[in-house]
DNA sequence: GTCTATACCTTGATAGAC
DNA sequence: GTCTATCAAGGTATAGAC
């Protein structure tokens, strides 16, 4: 197992991926790390060489936070339309989006941005794809064909961003919810062809 | 006038605008403003008491931008419908929009995080607010009743945000343009009642 | 593995000459 | 109005004792 299954190297990730997501990743330093954490701003750099492998490890535990969250809604029910169904009001159950927005969406937008050296870009797709093929796999289990099945994937993560973003700007729980509605409805009316 | 129209100040202002959204404001330095506009970093202070009130100008600055755009797309045709159409095909018209992100959105989505001092919430809500009340008037010109009209309007705007959003992390100008046209064929379907 | 001390740089901001 | 010099604080990263 390594270093990566050490007690101490978790705190860390766990604090920095909070803290990622409340702060942004630009704005949080490693003191605010060892402040949440504990541990001294030395100690970090036993188990991550820079910053950015912190980065790394964040989004590797965000994809398995996100691959659980899925794995909850295949769980939910055998119908695909109901996997769909609870994979929109997933942001309705979160306490945070409202005031933070999506931690994928908001990270994603910020390390799109151009960085001093090399182009990170690579990061977040990752959490990105991951939710974008499990998408598609409740739609070809509806019947649609691959190609309409990603466009359709596509159109749903792009709906559930733009809600949360809009929604987390004008702090507006009431229209997170309605429109979460309105999203299942449109998914309703396209699975009907 | 006083020193707001003098010529350094606008330099400064341009250059942080074109700053703020290719590297963020927060990883903006006075240095990077001073690199780009050929004028001391000790400058600043004579025009700007802190870096946020220089965000507040670009901001300012942005509102000033987007509402030419808006005027630009009422020019265009005196049909509400036309002009929606037109404010849909604004992001398609950006060179900068599948590598950066949308000015409003990312910018929105930075500032939304915890700030270490005062929640500085407000600045970016003037631009959503811009388009968002233009939005409103050009629904409720179409017919539709003032309260529907700004659900719409939100509507619009996050579906135009979601899709700029993903456009970006995926750097796919295709999705973009084809996203595009089916949000201009649900403003014809959403018209009709 | 854990921690302290510190190097080195960049940041936002200030003081004051011109 | 413009500029230089500099400050104090904070940033990431390193060295090395324990």
């Amino acid at each position: 197992m390594g270093t990566k299954g050490n007690i101490n190297r978790q705190r860390i990730v766990e604090a920095a991926d909070r803290l990622f997501y409340v702060r942004g990743y630009n704005q949080t330093s490693f003191s605010d790390i060892s402040d949440a954490t504990g541990l001294p701003r030395g100690n970090f750099y036993y188990y991550f060489k820079t910053k950015e492998d912190i980065l790394d490890a964040v989004v590797e535990s965000r994809v398995e936070s996100f691959s659980q969250m899925l794995d909850a809604c295949m769980q939910a029910t055998s119908d695909p339309y109901g996997r769909l169904q609870a994979f929109v009001s997933m942001p309705l159950q979160s306490e945070q989006v409202l005031q933070y927005g999506c931690p994928i969406g908001t990270l994603s937008a910020e390390l799109g941005k151009a960085q001093s050296e090399h182009d990170s870009r690579v990061h977040m797709t990752a959490v990105f794809d991951l939710l974008r093929h499990w998408c598609v796999d409740q739609f070809v289990a509806l019947g649609v064909s691959a190609a309409r099945a990603d466009q359709l994937a596509m159109d749903l993560l792009a709906r559930m961003q733009g809600v949360v973003l809009l929604a987390s700007v004008y702090n507006d729980r009431a229209f997170l919810q309605r429109a979460s509605r309105d999203i299942q409805a449109w998914l309703e009316t396209v699975i009907k062809h």
